[in-house]
DNA sequence: TAGATTGTTAATCGATTAACAATC
DNA sequence: TAGATTGTTAATCGATTAACAATC
């Protein structure tokens, strides 16, 4: 279906859906309606039922919709079944876990190779390479990488990231916990430990409050 | 100052205006105001003052507001000078990359240990004990922790997570790409990566249209 | 005093939810 | 047909932004 313009709170919500019918046993109905879905991820089915209609149109009165169509139809919606290449900068601890991470391909996510000041490794285990920073600008216009992931420490992240402006990047997947200032055409978009953390902290104060009260 | 009800988005923005304060060098000006640190985030000023009105009543018209006590109020309103007790399931690389992680101590978020159904180690490079499941129970019941950290393959987060509950858990971090089901009264925080992936994918895949077309 | 900045009150915007008509 | 479910239109809610008064 062509795609409507989506807000970024329905962009959001869509890779649990994908990930929920993609959970399903292959023995399950071929129909699933929005009520079902909301039920089992525990969200208003009305939401649910709105998201669905942005981006796929298969859905039937009674029936539902058929789970393998939904699930093509979200994937391409977000892009999953075009792969994107990326550079990783900071090949320390962290980043290796994300190179590691074998679940990136059903996201369309493939890292191409590892950046790194001081490369500990020729290569990582899973057989990523780790290269010296100076490789960096010919190794991403070669590839035409357009999206890099920063696992680099707060204080060098904005230096780092110049520079990956510099050899074209215009998707930022930022790790580091810092604010990164970039030019408007480029997307940042920050992976933040502290905000998950802050919400979790602020959960249980709660509860230790109102134990003690 | 006395805590107002603040709402989940204003709580989420403070990590962010903290980690800036933090960075500033120690010879910086005292003062800081809203305006400025909208700048420098490159926030709407308004929102930011807003922002910190909730936590923090040391703003002075023309002045801005002291520095030091901005840090200390937001700190405080996060619970960070507390530190939080937590354990971790599931020590494979993004687990181990977690335990190794020094920055949490700014969040006061404090791993005590990790626990694995198969530990290939008896402790972490940082010298964290990684215990066999087993275990688990009668340490979280020992340690009275509250927060858990799930970094366990989607498969087996759900049970994971029930057991979690068994032991008295009442904050999950869940770095699992999968929707848990909990009892109303027990938080659980997504670290979702597809999430933040399916945006910056929307972004490049708009970019790349933009070019062709 | 003048001007920058705070804090507050009102207006706008967007997203969620509710109500309802259409349909298989 | 009856009923579950879709899709749409209207109402509500919350968050952001704008306007303005207070203050140092």
């Amino acid at each position: 279906m062509e795609h409507k313009e989506i807000s970024k709170s329905v962009l959001k919500r869509l890779p649990g859906y994908l990930a929920y019918l993609k959970s399903l046993p292959e023995d399950a109905s071929p129909y699933i309606s929005a009520t079902a879905l909301a039920n089992a991820l525990g969200m208003g089915e009305v939401q649910v039922r709105k998201d669905l209609a942005m981006v796929c149109d298969g859905g039937r009165p009674k029936v539902g919709y058929p789970r393998e169509l939904l699930i093509e139809d979200i994937s391409q919606f977000l892009g999953y079944d075009n792969t994107t290449d990326a550079v990783l900068v900071g090949a320390g601890k962290l980043g290796q876990a994300l190179m590691g991470y074998k679940g990136f391909d059903d996201y369309g996510l493939n890292i191409l190779a590892a950046f790194d000041a001081a490369p500990a490794m020729e290569q990582t285990e899973e057989g990523k390479r780790v290269y010296p920073m100076e490789k960096l600008e010919s190794f991403c216009r070669k590839n035409n990488v357009l999206m890099a992931i920063i696992t680099v420490p707060a204080e060098v992240a904005q230096s780092v990231c110049d520079r990956l402006i510099q050899c074209g990047i215009e998707a930022i997947w930022n790790f580091a916990p810092t604010h990164l200032d970039v030019p408007e055409k480029i997307l940042v978009q920050n992976e933040n430990m502290a905000t998950s953390l802050a919400v979790l902290s602020m959960h249980l104060q709660a509860k230790i409050k109102e134990k003690k009260g």
